[in-house]
DNA sequence: ACATAGCGGTGCAATAATTATCCATGTTTG
DNA sequence: CAAACATGGATAATTATTGCACCGCTATGT
């Protein structure tokens, strides 16, 4: 029988398309991936992928098991959540997959009365741009701003979270017209100020933020964000938009591991003390 | 995330219960499955068996992991026969197990005649005492005498193999009293000469079968073994048993690989040929 | 047309895993 | 009750695996 591992190394083949890629995912070298590859294709007599000068191609065998394979991944996922579930200290490390901007608006400034609350938790927070997935256990808790949270996970709505148009400080008196338009990529085509040409569209909230603090532009912002930040303002007259959703999700696989409670648990109270701010009803 | 081929050590160590029978079955030493083992452990954050002096026994942890380790177990198998029924040469090796009795009266015989219409078909005799699991593949085919042929297995019955009594030659002039009985363990109580007392009680036709002939009792034995056998007789005025049917079984995975198919062919024909020699008719 | 970047494969040195062996302990057997 | 057996763990020698550097190749952009 071949080895049991080597199906990790094909499902990160197959899906990256590259021996280096899939290497990359699995902190491995594209040379072991390559061997190991080889050694599985021996192994099963047949040969999973053309080698096309650009990437690795599933061949019709290589199709057949990748089904049957996917299925043995979740498996492995749900043996390591399984066991997971049971540990049952206040203690160890909780990975917390959130925008880097809400943390720093919203959890940072909260976080010491956490670890004073939980000193044997570890928290780690993981800013990927693609969303970490759950069952995979890429992440214990992730904090998601959606308009539709999956209900295959579990988890609470923390708030919402409107858009509001903002613009640096003295940016109205400057130029009237209103014609630079910073976009977020998030955020396709959601746009108030007619005419404005767009001139940056970004996927950090960070660099949006900075750029329309720094009067390049005038953009859309969440509102946790936009309000919080220097030098900054709304635009008069544009009433804000009530769009996304701050989700916290979880597997409910680890719904009850003590400290992903705890974790949860904090999360709802800070969001909790923070609503006015977050969903900017105070303006 | 842990080793994914340690899933198969835990299965070993579950289902033998200790670490040297698991090594046995893996063709490992005791030392490696100890060590990945406990490196499994580490990995989970959990203890997943109590070791006992005796033996290992499953903590509530590796019970509750142990239902998807063997689906992912089925999996891994299912990729194994998939990628197997892509082999589309008339050539390599086939694994067939079955009673070395049955093969030596019925397949050995034979076997020239099969390796010379597929001389690149290399057969592989299996006489483990055990079952060999078709869905492992362990066997490619299995030929089972039995009354119950499992329906998730794909086949054809190959025969009916009654039993009859036997005795060696000299035996009945020697004792008319026929008090001693050699009983097979396959076939508990089935024992049709009312006052013998058994003396013998074998789990191995070959063995059964040559006490009988050698005169040291009489006997039920399948009559394609009996009629075949040298120096041993029927016993007048008791007639065969109909009893247990031959099955020639395999996977429905690898039904349509050519070299697969070429073995059963081969085994329907032969058994065919030698029907009136197997149901013992011709008495 | 040329340079560049990314790809997969290969030889070699370093590293990690496996084996073989010994040992202590507990269990079964005569 | 002693002795033989089997078990899991620990340690040194061997073996297998991995990472690194380099190779030739192809696609792409200047």
């Amino acid at each position: 029988m071949f080895d049991w591992d080597d199906i990790r190394l094909f499902l990160a083949v197959s899906r990256t398309g590259t021996v280096r890629g899939a290497a990359k995912q699995l902190s491995l070298t594209h040379a072991t991936v390559s061997r190991r590859l080889h050694q599985l294709e021996e192994k099963l007599g047949t040969t999973l992928f053309d080698r096309t000068s650009t990437r690795h191609i599933l061949t019709e065998a290589g199709q057949n098991i990748l089904e049957t394979a996917q299925e043995v991944e979740a498996g492995m996922a749900r043996i390591d959540r399984m066991a997971f579930a049971r540990d049952s200290r206040l203690a160890g490390l909780v990975r917390l997959s959130m925008l880097d901007s809400l943390y720093l608006a919203i959890v940072q400034p909260f976080l010491g009365r956490f670890q004073a609350r939980h000193p044997m938790i570890e928290i780690e927070l993981i800013t990927t741009d693609y969303l970490s997935n759950l069952a995979q256990r890429e992440a214990d808790i992730v904090v998601r701003i959606t308009k539709t949270p999956p209900d295959s996970a579990l988890g609470r709505k923390l708030a919402d979270s409107p858009l509001a148009c903002y613009a640096a400080e003295g940016y109205l008196a400057d130029r009237p017209k209103l014609d630079r338009w910073i976009a977020l990529t998030h955020e396709p085509a959601r746009q108030p100020i007619l005419s404005a040409r767009t001139v940056l569209t970004a996927n950090s909230l960070i660099i949006a933020r900075d750029h329309i603090r720094d009067g390049l532009g005038i953009g859309l912002l969440p509102c946790f964000l936009g309000d919080q930040t220097e030098g900054v303002t709304r635009m008069p007259g544009i009433d804000p938009i009530p769009d996304m959703e701050i989700w916290a999700l979880m597997h409910p696989d680890i719904k009850n591991v003590p400290r992903i409670r705890s974790a949860m648990d904090f999360l709802y109270e800070i969001f909790d003390e923070q609503r006015v701010l977050i969903e900017g009803s105070a303006y």
